[in-house]
DNA sequence: ACGTACGGGACCCCCCGTTAAT
DNA sequence: ATTAACGGGGGGTCCCGTACGT
């Protein structure tokens, strides 16, 4: 009967933690909050002290997982210093990067936009948001590079991004399947050598920083 | 109190059917066996009589969709009459075709690949054989292309038909989200361009038909 | 794991039932179903077989309490042999005797109303049905009484019922708080002569037959 | 963060009279101590520095709901320089004011009484009591007017004010019931006639004043 | 005097699955 | 083959009360 900790902020991060580790193993369907509860050491009515419902975490738990990505990108996203070129090639690493580095390879957004975007309208718009924010940020990088070198095809930066997006998705979603994150990898690297079709021969060599 | 039709293998495929439909709008774990009955005009002792368990029901319901989405790409996976090449661009748009044809452009296969892979293992391994199977039927056309005509660069069909299978998933997924179903095609249409760039100009024409 | 009975028609009865004596003892909103079912000998899951949720419980309670009354008022609302004015005294004595009979007395249907009457449309008027129900056949008896002798002062059968009733239901509860039964039985006492001063002398005592 | 008022007593009266609001609505069972907070606008911290539980606000409801009676009645029942028959005519009239003035002509001692009798017996008490003062109140009138004029009829004014009581509370149950308040106000007019015939004919016009 | 964070528990509802009956 | 009745056990929500700050 104890309050173990005095700090509400780090006890609402705890919730969202756990509900990430959850959904990213089981989906939000399958997650209660009592796993949720456990997981981060509080009762259930602690847990509706901090939110009013499933859905409030479910939200929260996209916004977080949105913050986690835009830090996780961010070498590449807003490095201003470097060529566009290399901050592509970044970002492709850095998500080879992640399939090694993470247990399971997955997404918390594109997991819970599966399941959620025909039955729960805000947390679909949620999701949506944030995908569209990585867009728009790695768009940002295709117009970049597009201004700076004369690219040998024209292209649309944020088409090529929303293929992108499409790909990493889907990649995550076969890899976990097929328990094959090398696919995931192999994938990125055609990507990377489509993406170097659009640029002249002589700064393609950029792209593999 | 009577029992309604004495056709044992029709209400399989209506608890089936039923199940794709509810799996496709809103998930494997948020779909109740009660739904099911409701969806398919049945009980659950009727239910449990065709299905030992929910998971039973779960992985019929891959299976099934398996051989909904060979009858939906035999036109290009078996016409062994055309040019691989034409199989090709047709198989690309069949998928186009999906996205048109259907309120909303789901694969159950992704779907429950997503929320299941981790706690249940026999459906994972169903999902994964699923899209093994799409791939291999996919990786084929490519294989015979390869053969016919002698590529500008060379690949490999399996990677590229995993390349496919995931951008497709991943839009979908992605569509759903952001509900932008024309992302998808212009997703699609990236590929075709992307794979024609593996093949001489001349025959680039066929990917169209 | 046994079906104790099968024998639907009376599980639903004994759940109605506990639901009287619970509501009886402490009102619709203190009684939970896990109580219900505690004193019908039935788990949750066989309760919501029986009954979708707690309001129709509620309900089904509200019109099982009104059958009881019918049956308990039935000697006095429904004997055409017997003289009206000799059928209105018995039933002014069925409700003296009720208050002797039972450990506690009081009226589902006035309970409830209290509770639900702002919060619960439906179950508000379902009570008020019943409420009228009891007021039209009381008021049966006294239009019979006008017509047959000719009262001494006019009066009209209902506004005399619904008076009738007022004071019922509020001996009731006023008795109930005081524990004070008696008091019950001087109201309507009170309520006889009460009555007995519309006809004419000689005819006053049958009331009290 | 800061304490609002430094009231503590008029922080107490908005938590009561915020209960008083819930509990003609709802019941006592139904309401919460959330309810009650948010309703005077409290947290529980607060609530639980005033009332030790939710019994204790329950019987300073009561005690609450008696001093307004007290009040309202005042003009009746300690007008010592009017006649007799005029206050209990007056008394009559202040209730059948009180069904028109309220949207919800209900009593929170009748209501409580119901659901808690069995209950909570110190509650029962308190509401017991406060029906007793009523009774008291109302009783010395009629002995003030027994006293006074000779009565046609003797009567025990105690018994006479339980009537009343038990009419009063009654209506305003079935009143609530049927959403009739008409209903009452004819039920307080049959009282006034059936005290009238207590007192000799020429007095009986102090009644309607 | 009052707010916030939380514990513990229960409430309603429902879910998956079984058994007996038809 | 299909139904109705029911068991057992959560699932989400909320409720009452406490501990601790301010």
């Amino acid at each position: 009967m104890k309050p173990r900790t005095r700090n509400p902020e780090e006890t609402r991060q705890r919730l969202i933690d756990a509900t990430i580790t959850l959904v990213l193993g089981q989906g939000y369907a399958a997650t209660t909050v009592d796993q949720i509860c456990a997981e981060s050491g509080l009762t259930k009515g602690g847990f509706f002290h901090h939110f009013a419902n499933k859905e409030a975490i479910g939200r929260a738990t996209i916004a977080r997982w949105g913050e986690i990505g835009t830090s996780l990108y961010s070498p590449a996203w807003y490095d201003e210093t470097s060529d566009p070129l290399v901050r592509i090639g970044r970002f492709l690493s850095i998500m080879a990067g992640f399939t090694e580095r993470e247990a399971i390879c997955t997404c918390v957004v594109g997991m819970m936009s599966q399941e959620i975007s025909q039955s729960h309208e805000s947390m679909r718009a949620d999701a949506a948001r944030e995908l569209a924010h990585w867009t728009k940020e790695t768009a940002r990088l295709f117009a970049l590079a597009k201004e700076k070198h004369h690219p040998a095809a024209d292209f649309d930066p944020e088409e090529i991004a929303w293929f992108l997006n499409s790909l990493w998705q889907g990649s995550m979603l076969v890899g976990k399947a097929t328990a094959d994150p090398k696919m995931i990898r192999r994938n990125l690297e055609f990507a990377r050598t489509w993406i170097a079709g659009f640029f002249p021969e002589n700064l393609r060599h950029l792209l593999n920083a």
